[in-house]
DNA sequence: GTATCTGCAAAACATTTGCAATTCT
DNA sequence: AGAATTGCAAATGTTTTGCAGATAC
């Protein structure tokens, strides 16, 4: 047995345990995100498993995500309106896109932000926070 | 001169102090936003202005507000991927959406929220704050 | 053998674009 | 008249839906 299929044996159990059964399109979608945190679009998973299986539709990659979110295992991104992102880690923190290279990176939230949950009669069960600029790459280029 | 007339006239040399030609349809929107600070959608915007000016089209409603956001009079709110929501109100603010009766208020950010901008190396030009959950009517009732 | 999952094609929506008609000065 | 604005119809792009065939247990 090699580390590989050890990891998606592990990627397999993992989504079985949250009672989602692991076809081969949710184990490389699932494998894809977990090895890619770059808060990937519907197109990029896409365009990136195609080749791997070549009957993948998008419809697939949209039910299999619609149902990581149903399972808490995924939560949307959205900074644009025209193109909704996908991101594996559903714990507490903001992003960033760049607005010149188009990437989107995790920022690491403090708990004084997170403080802001104290909204008075308010039941909070979504925080969402992002920015917008330049990051350090295109800022230093620019 | 009454004081509607003042008021319009008022929201009329303030479009032409932004480089905006004041016309009828501008006009509207903009005296619309003012006046309801509900963060409206195009939809909502184009129904409540339809029987004030049975010719108006969507597109126009489209063409006004992406003309405001160029000129830095209005800001977009993204919170859901298939709504998009237009703020009169350009200062950094937050927003919380009721998740039940799905009314959009605005949150007030004290600076130790704001001071989240000291990213390093990142060039802010936006943040975007906002919650989903319950609000104070909704959660009462339930 | 029955449930579920996949993926094609079509539908559903929101937004933008092309362009002709209208309006304003 | 000339330039800008409006608004219809069509195009675009993303996500969902219906359904038939494939797959899994």
């Amino acid at each position: 047995m090699n580390s590989i299929s050890t990891v998606s044996e592990n990627n397999s159990l993992f989504l079985k345990s949250k009672g989602i059964k692991p076809s081969y399109q949710r184990l490389k979608i699932y494998s894809f995100l977990v090895e890619h945190k770059i808060h990937p679009t519907v197109d990029i998973i896409y365009k990136n498993l195609c080749s791997e299986i070549p009957t993948l539709s998008k419809t697939t990659v949209y039910n299999t995500l619609n149902l990581f979110i149903e399972k808490k295992l995924v939560q949307k991104l959205i900074i644009e309106e025209t193109e909704t992102r996908y991101d594996i880690n559903t714990s507490m923190h903001g992003h960033f896109k760049c607005e010149k290279c188009g990437e989107v990176c995790d920022i690491f939230l403090d708990d004084d932000i997170l403080l802001s949950k104290k909204l008075q009669g308010f039941k909070i069960n979504e925080t969402h926070i992002y920015f917008k600029g330049l990051c350090q790459k295109c800022s230093t280029k620019a």
